[in-house]
Parts: structure tokens; C-alpha cells; sequence
DNA sequence: CTAGACTTTCCTGATT
DNA sequence: AAATCAGGAAAGTCTA
């Protein structure tokens, strides 16, 4: 079974570079519209690219090595919210050719539901590197690997491909196929807040992976770090260096043992994030959403709430505030039928629409660009 | 510095 | 009775 300690080393380490201000590696610096959809020929032509990379979502699955794909699988763990505490530890450990070569059947064997998920992802992916063009570049690379294993540190893993397409109706294959085009959109750049999404590859991947719950422990730049382990109530958390952002809003009565803590680095942890997209995200995501919402009118825009409070929690573990709670969202919610990005749903408990000033959640906006 | 946008927190009262 | 819904009010962060 996955500790949890297991669970966030890995994930300590696949996105500790991603976020890291200082060392933006392509990863981030490069817009490559997603780990996923980072287009293979930014990678595939390059044999220095595979030289220069350890990190999963730049490289072929055939030369994963071991870390690559527990970091593979902790990013889609993390995306899909799947409880690893089912998954066998033991059961990760292979190497990119043994993976390659797993059938669908046995991934799901292996990973329960995830294993869908990893499969049509794997089949993306050996799709975008081509199978056979690398073949003899990654042999030899494969042998170098081997020989001298330091090459390839731990480290990587990332972010965001979580994003992908996602008609209700088009399930894992198709955002397989479209998640390359999805980056660049997935986020309106039409927002009336602050800007959202489109800042960097890096606020995109916080915007969605933040909403899908994707953590970014330990992260030193700050830029938008969660902390929070799970959607269990919990205190914030000891910040020893990043003392936690003031929060927006009114200020809570002084909490019986809570003391406020006083922050200091004022980071924007929430920035790019507004709760109608944090809602949106969630729901153009089917497949990751764990039940949190639903559509009830896909074309017209009307989604309900299936676990209120939890969508409320992972909301405010996204903006690391450990008492928001569905009350407080609800109101946010209500707030925004002045503005039009939401219209009233009379008579249906925990009912919204999306009103004419949002945008994102259509089909069309969310399969291609634009609009 | 200021104003406006946004969110959070609190609250009272109504509805389901 | 417990959840939700409705909004007003206040207060704080952020951006322009």
C-alpha cells in the first residue's frame, strides 16, 4: 500500500521543479500546452531533449525509468483525486518498457479505476512520440540510462495535462486526442477579475490542478502552493518559511484556539483563481471530478452540486482556507448572478447555470479553441 | 493613494 | 430539524 508519506515524497519531487521560480525548466518556461499535450515534435526531434530530460511528460514511455512512472502515476492520482491507499506500491515499480508493454486489462488489474485512465494516457502518449521513430535513438539512450542511472534524478512529474478535453459524452480517449489543443484555452482570457489562466504554464497548472485538487507541497516559490492533504478538514497547515497568505475577505471572528497567523509573504496563492472557473473546471473534467458536480444541462449550462461540501472544501483547500465550507461558497456563488456569470435556478436545491458572462464551459469551448 | 472588483465572513429570515 | 437559499453589511486583498 502507498503511505502517504510515499505518496507526497513523490509528489514533493514531481513538482518541486515545475513550480520552482528560479530553475523553470521547459516544463514550465516552455509553453508546451501541457505535460500531455506538449507537442511531440518539440521533444521528438531533438535526441539531446531526451539527453536533458527526466521528467515523464518529456520523454517516450518506452524510457521511463522508475521514478518517471511512479511520478506518472502520483500526477494522475493526484488528478483524478483516485485514493491511493488502494494501490500497491510494489505494483508501480517497473520500468517504461514493462509499462509499454502492460495491456489495458492488466492496468486495470493493477489500478483499479485508474487504470483506464493511465492506459489511454500511456496510448496517447506512445502515439505523440511515435513508437517506431525513436526507436533506435531511444535504444541507445536506453543503454546509456542504464549505465549511468544518475542521469536520470528524480524529478519532474508535473502539472497540468489533467485538462484535457471533456464533453460529457467524450471519455478518456478523446481527451486523449485533444488534450494537446486544450492548453491553450482552458482558461478564458475574457475574465473580468484578475487574469486568469494564460499568466504561465505554471498558473494554468495551478488553476486546474489547484481545482482538481493536485498538490503542490513544499513548493518555496509559493505561487499558489497547497498544502492541504485531502479534503478532510484540517488546520492550515504549519507553514514554517511561507507563512500563509492573508486571506481575501472579511476577516473571521478570532477563533477560540486559531490563532490567526500572522503572514507575511504575500504571495498570490489564489491569483488566477475565481470560484465560477474553479466551478467550471470541475465540471468540464468529468472524469476527474469524483462526483463533486454534475451536469444537469450540458448545452444550457446547468450543473448541480452532488457533494457540496467537499467541493467547498477542496475550494477552500485551493485557497487554503480551512473553514470555507459550502455556506460561504454558496454566497460567493450568489454574488455572481449580478454580474451574469450565473443565473438563478429557482426551485432546485444546489442548482446553478452558468449566465452569459462566463464562458469555458461550453463544448466547443472547451474541445477547441476559443470563442 | 484611491476606487473598484472580488471574496470571505456573519447574520437574519425564508424555504424546502 | 437540517440544509439551502437570499441578501445585506462589513472588511480585507488585489489590480488598475
Amino acid at each position: 500500500m502507498w503511505e502517504s508519506s510515499d505518496l507526497s515524497a513523490i509528489l514533493t519531487s514531481a513538482n518541486w521543479a515545475v513550480y520552482q521560480p528560479g530553475t523553470t525548466e521547459p516544463a514550465a518556461a516552455e509553453p508546451c500546452t501541457g505535460q500531455l499535450g506538449c507537442p511531440a515534435s518539440s521533444h521528438v526531434g531533438s535526441v539531446y531533449d531526451v539527453l536533458e530530460s527526466d521528467k515523464w511528460y518529456e520523454k517516450p514511455p518506452q524510457h521511463w525509468t522508475r521514478g518517471n512512472i511512479l511520478e506518472w502515476i502520483s500526477h494522475h492520482v493526484e488528478e483524478s483525486q483516485f485514493d491511493a491507499r488502494a494501490l500497491d506500491l510494489a505494483s508501480c515499480s517497473m520500468d517504461g518498457p514493462t509499462l509499454c508493454q502492460l495491456s489495458r486489462d492488466a492496468l486495470l488489474s493493477t489500478f483499479g479505476s485508474l487504470g483506464e485512465r493511465l492506459f489511454q494516457n500511456l496510448l496517447e502518449l506512445k502515439a505523440q512520440y511515435g513508437e517506431g521513430d525513436l526507436k533506435m535513438t531511444c535504444d541507445f539512450f536506453d543503454s546509456l540510462f542504464e549505465g549511468y542511472p544518475e542521469i536520470l534524478n528524480v524529478s519532474g512529474g508535473d502539472s497540468s495535462y489533467g485538462l484535457l478535453t471533456s464533453d460529457e459524452r467524450s471519455d478518456v480517449c478523446s481527451y486523449a486526442q485533444n488534450g494537446v489543443k486544450m492548453f491553450g484555452d482552458m482558461t478564458p482570457s475574457s475574465d473580468n477579475g484578475y487574469e486568469s489562466g494564460r499568466t504561465s504554464p505554471g498558473s494554468l497548472d495551478n488553476s486546474i490542478t489547484g481545482a482538481l485538487g493536485f498538490r503542490n507541497p513544499n513548493s518555496p516559490s509559493s505561487l499558489g502552493s497547497d498544502s492541504d492533504q485531502d479534503l478532510t478538514e484540517e488546520p492550515f497547515p504549519n507553514d514554517t518559511e511561507g507563512e500563509l497568505k492573508r486571506r481575501r475577505g472579511r476577516p473571521k471572528k478570532r477563533s477560540l484556539g486559531t490563532e490567526p497567523v500572522r503572514g507575511k509573504k504575500n504571495k498570490y496563492a489564489a491569483r488566477g483563481t475565481h470560484l465560477w472557473e474553479f466551478i467550471r473546471d470541475i465540471l468540464v473534467h468529468p472524469e476527474q471530478n469524483n462526483g463533486l458536480m454534475k451536469w444537469e444541462d450540458r448545452r444550457e449550462g446547468v450543473f448541480k452540486f452532488l457533494k457540496s461540501e467537499a467541493v467547498a472544501k477542496l475550494w477552500g483547500q485551493r485557497k487554503r482556507n480551512s473553514s470555507m465550507n459550502y455556506e460561504k461558497l454558496s454566497r460567493a456563488m450568489r454574488y455572481y448572478y449580478k454580474r451574469q456569470i450565473l443565473e438563478r435556478v429557482d426551485g432546485r436545491r444546489l442548482v446553478y447555470k452558468f449566465g452569459k458572462n462566463s464562458s469555458g464551459w461550453r463544448d466547443r469551448e472547451v474541445g477547441f479553441y476559443g470563442d
